[in-house]
DNA sequence: ATATCATATTCCCATATCGGAATATGTCAA
DNA sequence: TTGACATATTCCGATATGGGAATATGATAT
């Protein structure tokens, strides 16, 4: 077997940061393709690829206008991430546990130098 | 380019189904591998690849005891991903969206019998 | 009908993936 | 030392990825 595929659930389809960031940029309001292209910086192929992720999974809308494609966030698809996350919310804000997250802190910062 | 590697993120790592199912059955403590392959009904190295995942983004710790070797659960490396679904919280809990909510899951039950 | 604009799709490549099977490493006990 | 046990690692195959380039689709205006 092989990778999970992207459009297997809303956990796969946000794993990528682009998408991620497409989020984001939709939190603001709807947005077209090229609009959102020009905001981050990427193709427009690349994010007509990546809406097609999000859209498959459930988490953005499309809105068709002649020949644009208003998108929008539909956040509760989200919900799944925030429930499942939230069963370990106690398990920070701690005196150890912040310890914890200071030493995994300076764990990352030590990847990325080497 | 590839797919990002698992090990890039805490969204990377936790994408996979059995990822998640590792760290929610270390909620209720520490374990060993071999406890967690039986408990998940994984092979072995399946759960070893998968628990070196998890701990190279942090999100588990090892203690070394003999030839065991028990696993447990570090839960603030989750905060990331805690901390951005929650900026989408207001999405939901409005009667509109639950609407959308109930339309994505109708959607997903299509999906799922096609 | 044609040109133009906005978006989607296809084809390609280098790269990882996950799982299974086999094997290596490491620890303890006799 | 040898054997048994627990875990990690390596090798393999089938599969999917994300981005670039090129192209297709579709809508509007002239």
């Amino acid at each position: 077997m092989a990778r999970t595929p992207t459009t297997t659930d809303v956990f796969n389809a946000v794993a990528e940061a682009s998408r991620r960031d497409l989020l984001d940029a939709l939190g603001s309001g709807e947005a077209t393709v090229g609009e959102l292209a020009e905001r981050l910086g990427l193709s427009q192929p690349t994010v007509s690829k990546h809406l097609g992720v999000l859209r498959a999974v459930g988490v953005v809308h499309v809105r068709v206008d002649g020949k644009h494609r208003w998108y929008r966030l539909n956040g509760p698809a989200l919900k799944p991430i925030h429930e499942w996350v939230r069963r370990f919310e106690r398990t920070w804000n701690t005196r150890l546990d912040r310890l914890d997250d200071l030493l995994a802190e300076l764990q990352s910062q030590e990847k990325k130098q080497s």
